[in-house]
This record gives structure tokens, C-alpha cells and sequence, in this order.
DNA sequence: CGGACGTTTCGGTCAAGCCCGAACTGTCGC
DNA sequence: GCGACAGTTCGGGCTTGACCGAAACGTCCG
């Protein structure tokens, strides 16, 4: 390992392009995409797309992984898209004019419940997370961490599957959530949680984007777990009221 | 607040500059520079740098203070300085040779002990880490959390005021060192320890760079308190052992 | 007041790199 | 084998922005 100085410059210099960034926002959602694919996304030619995408590779942050004629592009780990979020949180908004009214519906949803790499997040997430602290199942003393009740709640909900030896806790970490500015649940118990309300049937993967839409079944299996009110389960209406 | 998508490029992009990403590293230290200072440092006319200082600080990276002809620049706060040392341990390493004999000496006291903002960095950080845990007053149980002894300890070393309440516990946050590729304690835990050193004459800061220095009451003191080897307390030596 | 100093503004030079289209390589399916 | 498709390479046009020196501005101090 070559001891020299950290090269900043040249880490955030990968990121630090409407492009590469547009790929890395995209492939926040955890899955695979090939190279046309994001280049639809980011609004370049293919040909402007490979070059992009070759330096993110060699730069560490992206994985590829080809099969015949297709190149898969993943994040390279979860502490990539941690960083990526981290930066997405902090970054100052650019202000793009809502065109259509489906342009409208697909941003509220979007507030409203996404995936993040290996976890939800979205005001949804959001109401999770302070309905497992009101009902007691996660703490926040010191740090976050689930109580005893908790522990045997993940059991029960067969979130965890099998009994956890005593003393044992799932590692948490907690992810800055940019459209709500508050922190949500990530690391391991951030990823279960997602895993089994996907499993579960509570939430669908609506299609290609990372809007995630809330099932009846997940709207009133979260109402009897967390006693989360419907007001906290819908996207907010886009009406005239206050 | 516009509901726009998060910029990341536009964030990225302020540290993707040689001399910007120079400058917020300087900065690190957690002190005030001017732009001459900094200007030197980087290795950039004066001019060169105001430009830059003036994107960082529209960007929300930086903060300023003018009094007088002087122009005082920090970082904006922890949580900026913490995405900063985040970039840098995942960032690449520049293989700067070495020129000169006190450049191999700093270097090596910068990868001992060095400021990481208000917190201590580096081997000797990694150590006093190492040897809380292995005294039984951290504990990496679930999170990084002090254990009831490293409470009482905090008191008695007096390193928190006063008696704390009944299941208080000080913030604790991990910071990955890019020295060492290893976590060491920030958060509020942190920078009371760190203050406490300082304080108590244990570490002094020598100059006006990052490098922190051991005195010879605060290797006693570590050796005392956490019962750590003088191997642990020093630089390593340029020897040609294995 | 006048000189020293820290900082800013301006103009001009120059290199880096983003973008595309067109041609080419390789893979799949009929 | 032959089109259709996914991806790569190459060359040229173009914008961006980093850099410096010189001049101007403001503050401090004798």
C-alpha cells in the first residue's frame, strides 16, 4: 500500500459530473443496470455512457460484471451507496420545475417510500422508524438500538428467523434521508426489515425506478405492529389545504 | 425549500480541485486559516485561492470571518469535516515520494497522532480505542457504547464535569482513520477526550500543522489509565526490522 | 500621511474533459 | 450465415474552468 496523501480531488472528481452522478442516484436502488439502460437514464449517448462508466469502475465505486453482450453495473457495497446518500443529503437542491402531472405523482411517491440500496427510505421509513420508537421496540439512548421488546418482536415477526443467542442485537446504522432530512434505518436491521416487508407482501416494487408503493396488506400489518396512523402511510395529497 | 433532486455533482464538484480539496484538508485541523495561509500551503498564487474560498464558503463547505484585512476560513462544522475524512479514507492514495529526511519524519508523526478536527487521530487514536475495549470501559457490543466502569472512569478522570445522570451516556461516533484503516472514537466522547489531553498537558500541539505530539506526563498517564505498551505510545521507528 | 500588508478584481492564456456520431467488435436469435 | 442488438473505440468540436500577474482596494501601524 503506497503511503501517500488521500487524493480527494480525484475520488469526488468522479462524482463530481451531471452524468456519472445521474448513474450512481440511479444505481442507489440496489440493482443491476447495463449500460444502455443508464444511459437512457442520464440522457447522454452510449458511447459518452462507457467512458463514464469505465471510470467509475476503475475508480472503485461501481462493480461490472458482463454476461454475452450485456455489462451489468452495480455500486460496489453498501458503503458506497452510504457515501453516495450522505453526499445526496448535503447536496444543495437544483430547483427542476415539476413538467407534468405525472411528473408531480411519481416525485410525491418517491418522497414517500424508496429503496436505498438495501433499505427503505421516504417519509414512509421515516414513520417506521418513529413507530418503533414510540412503541418501544428501538431506543435512542446513546445510539440507536432495539430494546429487549424489540429483539423479540423481530423474533415473533419472523424478521429474524430462528432464536438470536442472548445478548444479541442486529447492526444498525442510521442513513440521512434527503427528501425528509431526518434519519431512518439502515445497516443490517435497515436491510431485514426491507427484505421481509418485500417478502411479506406489504410493500411491491412497482417497477424500474426506486418508488416503492405500500400494499393494503403492508398499510394494515403496520397499522397492528407499530399502531402507525393512515395520515403517515399514504404519500401526502397534493390538495389546497395547509 | 425547492423540491428539487439533490445536486450531487454540484457538491462533489467543489472538492473535485486539487487546491480545494488541499484547503478542506488543511482545514481538518480545526482551526481558522487566511487565505494566504492557505494559499501557500495548496501551493497557489493568493488570487487563485480567493477564487476558490469563495466557492466553498457559497457552497456551505466553509465559514468565514472577516475581521479586519484578515479573512478567517474554518469548516463549516463536524458534520462537514466528518464527510471530508470520509472521502478521504475511501479515496486513492497518491504515491508522493518522500524527499527529505524530515519529510519521512513527519509523515510519520502525522500517521501517529494528528488532529481530525476536535478529535484525536491516527495509530495513538487507534490505541487508546483498542485499549478502553480491552480495559472493559467501551464496549463494541451492538454499537461502540461506554460500559458502566468507563462511565465512573469519565468522572473520576475528570474528564466529564460533574456527576452525570443516572443511564447518560456521551454521543459516540466512529471515525474510519485513513492512516490506519482502522475506526477510532469522535462524536462528543471524542472531542472530550481529546480536549481533556490537551488540557491536561498529556498531548501538545506543536505547530500550526495537524501533527500532535505525546508528552512524557501523557504517556505515563495512558500507561496508567488504560495500561497501554510504550510500543503503542510512540511513532514507529525508521529501523530496518521486519 | 505614507508604506506595508492582506485581499479582491480583472483580463488573458491554456489545458482538461465532456459530448456526439460513425465505424467497428462481439453476441444472440432466426 | 445474416440481421438485430449491446457495447467499445476513435476523432473532432466545443465549453469549462484553473491559473497567474498586475492593478486596485482596504486596513493597520509608525
Amino acid at each position: 500500500m503506497p503511503d501517500g496523501h488521500p487524493d480527494v480531488a480525484a475520488l469526488a472528481g468522479l462524482l463530481a459530473e451531471r452524468s456519472r452522478a445521474a448513474f450512481c442516484l440511479a444505481l442507489l436502488d440496489g440493482h443491476a443496470w447495463t449500460v444502455t439502460e443508464l444511459a437512457r437514464y442520464a440522457g447522454v449517448a452510449v458511447s459518452t455512457a462507457t467512458g463514464h462508466l469505465n471510470l467509475l469502475v476503475e475508480g472503485g465505486l461501481l462493480t461490472e460484471e458482463r454476461r454475452g453482450r450485456h455489462r451489468y453495473l452495480r455500486l460496489a457495497g453498501s458503503d458506497t451507496a452510504e457515501l453516495i446518500e450522505n453526499l445526496a443529503a448535503r447536496a444543495p437542491r437544483c430547483p427542476s420545475p415539476v413538467r407534468s402531472l405525472t411528473d408531480a405523482n411519481r416525485r410525491r411517491a418517491l418522497a414517500h417510500a424508496r429503496v436505498c440500496y438495501d433499505h427503505l427510505a421516504g417519509s414512509l421509513a421515516v414513520a417506521i422508524t418513529d413507530g418503533m420508537t414510540a412503541s418501544g421496540l428501538l431506543t435512542w439512548q446513546d445510539d440507536p438500538r432495539l430494546t429487549d421488546r424489540g429483539i423479540a418482536w423481530l423474533v415473533t415477526a419472523d424478521i429474524a428467523k430462528g432464536t438470536p443467542p442472548p445478548g444479541w442485537h442486529p447492526h444498525i446504522r442510521t442513513c440521512l434521508d434527503w427528501t425528509e432530512q431526518r434519519l431512518h434505518l439502515a445497516g443490517a436491521l435497515g436491510a431485514a426489515l426491507y427484505r421481509h416487508m418485500v417478502t411479506a407482501g406489504w410493500l411491491s416494487e412497482t417497477g424500474p425506478s426506486r418508488i416503492i408503493t405500500l400494499t393494503t396488506a403492508g398499510r394494515a400489518a403496520l397499522r397492528q405492529h407499530l399502531g402507525l396512523p393512515d395520515a403517515a402511510l399514504a404519500p401526502p395529497q397534493g390538495g389546497l389545504s395547509p
